[in-house]
DNA sequence: TTGTAAGCGTTATCAC
DNA sequence: GTGATAACGCTTACAA
């Protein structure tokens, strides 16, 4: 692997002057650059990114730091985050704390330790009570879930308009008995909540159950098997993420009872199945591409001026309604 | 942030007696590890990992590279590569490559110029062709995908075993006139394309249709579409991926048509959704746990050990039979 | 416009 | 056992 000196050697220049090709300064003649360019072409040479990030102390890799990678919206944004950061020309340092604190302060000091540039990060509660106290040196972006400090870009999305109007929109539909399913490890499932509530206010009704549990497919599940088996039975259930809505789908079948007649079920974030089962199912839709995208320009941005002040992005989700909360029929 | 060398003043000893306790060198007398540790503690070091692989010329990072980030098989594999490696103190640079070539030789040589320590990747066909001449000075694992050239270690699943068992099925069940979609990106769908092959001869029976396409739900559902319209309809469709599968399951739903009366759906890879939709799919689940840790540590193998003989390790998949592919009723 | 040389934070090779 | 010191490959003052 040929080094600098090898290129500035065959080019009869310094290493100096390689250097400043390669970061496309103008001061170089233009001469002298075709013959280094030419001998880097011929010795094909790349610089080796770990002494620059040693000398420069910094490096062209963000870090992304997701909750859940099995989570189909993580997945989506980690997408769009690379193809946003490809784009710049950095690389991306995917990150998965399994929504656990200590392997979310591991994760953010290997990305310290491997000098990232900046983080993008969906931090657990614990983590945000505590984010005051975490004075990084390392440029942030939080996403998906709203942290008190205001000392920091976010990107998030309007989660109690959300709930709002997913809760309306069964309401509307004549559903009434409205049980709700809430992830607990974040404020999103919070936000979604209050919007739950708001909506059911609005019109005059009380909620039949409000349970906050792990966002995870299993609890979701056996969750919702509780509610069925009650006396009281819910006649809809809203899920504040798709792990959730998975979960409570399963128990519905597997119960026998039949969506949207015996029980309505809506959920958030676009999937592969919610719109392959039977019926589909009625849920927000997050803009991920959006999300991801704006958050990696913020990122750069902070990156580019780390003295600006913090600004927030609210983004909106968008309602499909689809079969699984379908207008009830009087019996 | 604190250097070693603040470390070695602080504990009154040289950088390279730090260097010796941090390496864990025998060579040091108890009473100044212990100082030199406690001053660790003291100044909250840590040791710069830019800096430590510049001159190790290594890093305790590796390479991750999957050709599609939205299969759920590469996410699967993702988590049990990145548990592995973790257990090893290794973090893993994720990267994404949607089968294209050219972002596969870019995420590449990104990774070399990262001098990761090792690569795991599935290459595309186009890649695997190139290998030969892929004169790598990184170690790498190749998983998912055979390759021609038998100098990689390669974790694979059987997949002509897998597609033999999954047709066999299909036909103890009373199908008969069975349609083949399989992805054209890589080995594996030729495989699996060979086991289909097999059995229906064992059976002798003729392949109703082969279609080799892109292994993406839109194509998936596409060509269900055009094998469903023909006159000659299939009873039983096989997929030769999840994402394959998904469209057909799209399409069939679209032509108002029911699994597995009409039509039966056979697929590979256990999904979220695999199990939600009615009738669940019946298909082959691979041992993704495992198959990412068996790269993981073969990598590591040959990280230690780069002149070892390479080695194939081949997997069995399980066959999960479910409603989609029930047997046949006589009509 | 170009070259010289210091230094980024480590590890490793010598000495002592 | 421990300490100087030279590298690793690059960027960037400062000189020329």
């Amino acid at each position: 692997m040929p080094s600098i000196k090898d290129v500035a050697r065959a080019a009869g220049v310094s290493t100096a002057t390689v250097s400043r090709v390669l970061a496309g300064s103008d001061h170089v003649k233009e001469e002298t650059r075709q013959r280094v360019l030419s001998t880097i072409e011929l010795l094909n040479y790349r610089p080796n990114l770990v002494a620059r990030s040693l000398r420069s102390q910094k490096s062209a890799r963000i870090g992304l730091v997701v909750s859940d990678i099995r989570n189909p919206f993580f997945t989506a944004i980690s997408r769009a985050v690379e193809d946003a950061a490809y784009e710049q020309g950095y690389s991306v340092l995917l990150c998965n704390t399994d929504e656990d604190p200590a392997k979310e302060e591991l994760y953010l000091n290997v990305l310290h330790d491997e000098s990232v540039a900046g983080i993008i990060f969906s931090p657990t509660q614990q983590f945000s009570a505590r984010l005051s106290t975490f004075k990084s040196d390392i440029p942030f972006v939080i996403i998906d879930r709203a942290v008190n400090a205001a000392q920091a870009d976010m990107v998030l999305l309007d989660n109690v308009a959300a709930g709002y109007e997913l809760t309306t929109h069964l309401i509307q539909n004549g559903y009434t008995r409205l049980a709700g399913l809430f992830g607990n490890a974040s404020t999103t499932g919070k936000e979604r909540n209050k919007g739950f509530r708001k909506a059911l206010e609005d019109y005059q009704l009380k909620p039949l159950a409000e349970q906050f549990i792990p966002p995870r497919i299993q609890q979701g599940y056996e969750t919702t098997l509780m509610l069925l088996d009650q006396p009281n039975r819910p006649d809809a259930i809203f899920t504040s993420n798709s792990l959730l809505t998975a979960g409570a789908f399963q128990a519905i079948r597997y119960r026998n009872l039949k969506v949207p007649d015996d029980v309505a079920l809506v959920g958030f974030d676009e999937t592969t199945w919610g719109a392959l089962v039977d019926p589909p199912i009625t849920l927000i839709a997050q803009p991920t591409e959006e999300i991801g995208r704006t958050a990696t320009e913020l990122l750069f941005q902070r990156i580019e001026d780390p003295g600006r002040s913090p600004r927030t992005v609210i983004l909106k989700g968008k309602l499909i309604a689809r079969g699984s909360s379908a207008p009830r029929v009087n019996k």
